[in-house]
DNA sequence: CACGAACCTGAGGGTGCCCTCGATTTCGTA
DNA sequence: TACGAAATCGAGGGCACCCTCAGGTTCGTG
């Protein structure tokens, strides 16, 4: 339960911060923000000190691992996530519903490298950020088994090819963000569309 | 112009190796492939060079940079490719023949991390592989275009959406290779049904 | 078999990033 | 204002990988 705040002023975690050191911290923070979306998760960490102003020192000072940078910073964002599912589970249609929460999820993803990578990859010490997307599952679930049982998404679609979407999606929107930040819409659609029940055609072997 | 032979027996190019060198180069060759095909292309070329039983200097001696040796393995196992195409364009079905195309691309890159990673990812300086995979996409637009003139492949289906498609199923690939060596296939049939003429609902837009 | 050319070796310098820790500065309080 | 705790600094040691080159070894020919 994430009771700690990155928001120094509402600290709520063991000892207040001095001024200098939560003027630092909102620094590193919104530069690994910046460092991130530009260059993905995997950007050296000597030039979000650089660009908070910061010595490395300090930076590790702060945030002792990457991961936690990325707890610090994605959870929140993330949190929209929760919002799309209730809208997505608020639409009369469960179709619509299924591929809004899809669209959402991808849009989300291409607005940001770093945000990208942080759901599409594998962080087992950013336990805030497994925490969101296990929401995100359970959101998911109900999402898909609505679309299912309202007989519009195809009967052979699992959970977990959910996932695989996402891994393919994200690779998608990484190699074209930068060029054409819409090209993973079109994937989508081809997409989307192969999973309406009456389009399928290829049975999913497992 | 692939006039190099890496086989030292054969080799055409210039003057002919001495026995040790001829082995050694071939001994590296082999390496590569398993190393690459293990850990895909951005394994260590130290570790090439042991498993090789040579040192890292007689590795630079042979191949001066990681795309020789990309250059010098790929392509041969890349001309499968035009024999997937000659097969697909064979197929009195345009749409079977666009499906088995794509099916045999995705299979050649899963068994193998290496080429997986040199059919998704651009290689400048790998001209070999550059001309495959130039030759590919002529055959595939040949291919693509029959699909699409038989009514059975969506009108909207651009070549570029290829390199997109290609750009997914690799990320699907690499993530599962290894788990689940057959993950993709179902990935790849919810894609192929929403490519049908009759599936597209969704319009894909530019 | 002896000699020179071809070839091989691996230590070592370069790069880029990680992370630490003793010395120094800054803050906030008394 | 003066003091100690808190925070910062940044040089530097590690690591992993890259690539080179001077010196030793092997091949194959005469």
């Amino acid at each position: 339960m994430p009771s700690i705040s990155y928001h120094p002023e509402v600290a709520a975690d063991s000892k207040p911060l001095r001024a200098d050191a939560a003027r630092n911290r909102a620094n590193l923070l919104a530069a690994a923000t910046e460092v991130f979306a530009a260059r993905g998760l995997d950007a050296p960490l000597e030039q979000i000190a650089r660009r908070a102003g910061v010595s490395i020192g300090t930076l590790y000072a702060h945030f002792p691992s990457r991961e936690a940078f990325v707890d610090a910073i994605f959870p929140e964002r993330l949190a929209v996530l929760d919002r799309i599912a209730e809208r997505s589970l608020a639409d009369p249609d469960p179709w619509s519903g299924f591929v809004g929460f899809l669209e959402g999820l991808f849009a989300l993803q291409s607005e940001d490298h770093g945000l990208n990578d942080a759901v599409a990859r594998r962080l087992p010490n950013a336990r805030e950020v497994a925490e969101v997307c296990h929401r995100g599952g359970l959101h998911a679930e109900r999402i898909v088994a609505r679309a299912k049982a309202s007989g519009q998404l195809r009967a052979d679609f699992e959970l977990g090819d959910l996932a695989t979407l996402t891994w393919a999606m994200s690779q998608v929107i990484r190699e074209s963000m930068d060029t054409a930040p819409n090209a993973w819409r079109r994937c989508l659609a081809f997409l989307t569309d192969g999973l309406r029940a009456e389009a399928a055609r290829t049975p999913a072997g497992s």
